[in-house]
DNA sequence: CGATTTGCCTAAAGGTATTAGGCAAATGCA
DNA sequence: TGCATTTGCCTAATACCTTTAGGCAAATCG
């Protein structure tokens, strides 16, 4: 019989593309190891359990992320820098909708130090050299503007703003507008 | 032999205590009838299927944190209105974490359209009803602070700022300030 | 009090997760 | 190149969750 090549990694990469096409809820061993038309036992000599196979989705995701934010933030500050960001978790929360709910698994704390989240709270900072905040401040920034990215994204993914005027786009620039003139506007406490 | 009094309400209150304590996910039409010490088919007289259980403790969550909303805008207006509101998001994500990722659940059109979502709405406006807005600035504005909100209140229970200073309550209060100077000075195009 | 409705049960089939043990293909070494 | 070892995928088995069908007894109603 033919070895089909299982690897690890593989494995990976195909649910990443399963939770694109299905949703990251419905990954599972079974669906993936049919999709490699391959019994189900035959995975766990890759993959520790279910749990493992979607950790390694969140990780692969969270790394994609963060390489697509740091190629958009090259060469850019303010403004500019602001929106490239903003957009590039749009932007992947629409084209890779299974991917980014993979990047919001909860990971343990040993696994999520080891992840590229780091690079994420670091680019978000590096925006803000840009504009003119004390230490601490910029601390509550880089977690607002999480928010803001993550909520709107998430709402948006979820169908929030759909059928209902303005339309999303709309809604997103002036968002983008207004979170860079309360950057260059932080109140004082 | 004696009844165990089912009723689809008192299902859909239990899968609610079931999902607080052990998250919504892993919630299930077993979990509860072993909760009620009754046989898993029994409770498919009361409940259409396991999704159906999912979405009723969605609405009762969506009900419950719009009841809470209420209650915390009477008598207020502009940031001490703002603040009110987010913290009760804030607060039932903390007290229940079950039902506030209950809340988050996707429902279909119809049963969202018929959901306490309409009431989430209509409460972010009437706290920009102290600010002074535009019609369709109303409609960027209701989005960003549901964004806010409900990132700020996901990256939190994820984990996301413990372990760092400046602390979570910290950063919480100076988005407020952050918001309320934002409302009073929204950004033209 | 008898008839009907209703509520929970038994039984059964199908899907997912996970472990144990086996055989054959690939690989490494002489 | 031939043999030994490793490795990869398989079969088998257990356990849990979901869902449907059909039955009996308790509650309710006339």
């Amino acid at each position: 019989m033919v070895r089909a090549g299982l690897t690890t990694e593989r494995l990976a990469r195909a649910g990443a593309e399963l939770a694109d096409e299905v949703g990251f809820e419905q990954v599972t061993v079974s669906a993936l190891a049919r999709r490699f038309d391959v019994k189900v036992a035959s995975l766990y000599s890759h993959l520790k359990n279910s749990q493992d196979l979607k950790t390694r989705i969140a990780l692969l995701s969270l790394e994609e992320l963060a390489d697509r934010g740091a190629a958009a933030l090259a060469g850019r500050a303010g403004k500019d820098a602001l929106t490239a960001l903003a957009n590039v978790y749009r932007d992947y929360a629409r084209e890779h909708p299974g991917r980014y709910a993979a990047a919001q698994l909860r990971l343990d704390p040993q696994t999520a130090a080891a992840s590229a989240g780091g690079r994420h709270a670091h680019m978000t900072r590096a925006i803000l050299r840009g504009y003119d905040l004390t230490e601490p401040d910029q601390t509550h920034a880089v977690r607002m503007l999480g928010s803001v990215f993550h909520g709107y994204v998430s709402l948006e993914l979820a169908g929030g703003f759909s059928h209902s005027e303005p339309d999303s786009q709309e809604t997103w620039s002036r968002i983008m507008d207004a979170l860079d003139a309360l950057l260059r506007n932080w109140p004082a406490p």
